[in-house]
DNA sequence: ATTACATTTCAGTCTTGACTGAAATAACTG
DNA sequence: CAGTTATTTCAGTCAAGACTGAAATGTAAT
């Protein structure tokens, strides 16, 4: 199984951003090569398509696995397991969000939540004091608001996402002159 | 200078998180350090609480300003440089979105967008075709209400957060069941 | 201009974690 | 059950990049 040229660009490009992402180049890699194939692969479609051990693949699947972002799906006739992942783009984004809200940010809100009710804080600065609950706050209010939207059908959360700034004339009350009219920096 | 038991808690976990959020740790701990301080602090006082190498210090704090997460602040009869990062932590999620809009989205956009328009484009599979059609118009309307968003002022940004999935109703034209009753998986 | 202090650069070292290949395990078939 | 095929595990290797220390550069005072 060879890619073509663009399906080659994409997975190569998606295999880089993944680093920045936070997962591993082959991982990404092995996503883009699921998302744009049409079909179920196997393990060895795919450690020849990208050329990495076949080692490398099944350690791969399975942190795919854990990242909930792919699916084994049997073939009639053929024995080795095949493997394909969400197609509908806004699921996609919807489990890479829950999936990192998990990772990344109730571990630090419980972390801060245990730094507010320790005995230790009291005697902290002031300033330490109301940065950790300013923190605290801002997390939280993102990990609610992650939340709500993770809940939503993927074409309600799109439509929601493409009303984008203008949401803000509901909680003010009236149009924004700033977004309008582009008058912030 | 010495850190409090939870100041140097809230420090080193904001050091380990970086490492997931894409910057390494000796960076994410000296921006939670200039966080916390509540004054700005030199480079010799960063190298001497965190307990790493000076030049360590040094081109951390030149990563922190590529990120315009913080700046130097003189002060008077001492020539050294101090440095401080952004208090308001509204403020400061705005930075890091903006940047990482600016390093993580736009290349790609670029990147699909070179794709579509490319001659090879038209010979690819209809699957693929579609995946990166689909693909870009997500990025590229998750990169325009990002773009909204940070236009907004701090607070009115929080307020928007804090609705939360309530916007849903104006877009549907209606209170939306499945988040009143968590219908919704 | 010289000295003293402050900062940056960079070549080399060290750490982390990605990747491989071989061996072990598991799953199926006749 | 023996043989075959598929998958996973894991110890070792390798690569990327974080970190250090020493040297170079920059900056201000005398």
């Amino acid at each position: 199984m060879e890619l073509k040229p663009v399906a080659k660009r994409f997975v190569l490009h998606w295999g880089e951003m993944g680093s920045t992402w936070g997962v591993n180049r082959t991982v990404a890699q092995i996503h883009a090569l699921l998302f744009i194939a049409g079909r179920p692969l196997n393990a060895d479609d795919i450690t020849e398509t990208l050329g990495v051990a076949r080692s490398n693949v099944s350690m791969s699947l399975r942190e795919l696995s854990n990242w909930n972002l792919i699916r084994t799906a049997p073939l009639l006739g053929d024995r080795r397991d095949h493997y394909e992942t969400i197609t509908d783009v806004w699921e996609l984004f919807r489990t890479v969000v829950r999936e990192r809200k998990m990772r990344e940010f109730d571990p630090t809100i419980s972390v801060l939540r245990d730094c507010l009710a320790s005995d230790d804080f009291k005697s902290e600065d002031g300033v330490s004091q109301l940065r950790i609950k300013q923190t605290l706050a801002l997390m939280e209010a993102l990990s609610a608001w992650a939340g709500e939207m993770i809940r939503l059908e993927p074409a309600t959360m799109m439509k929601v996402i493409k009303m984008g700034a203008k949401v803000q004339q509901y909680v003010r009350g009236k149009p924004a002159a700033s977004v309008k009219k582009g008058k912030t920096a």
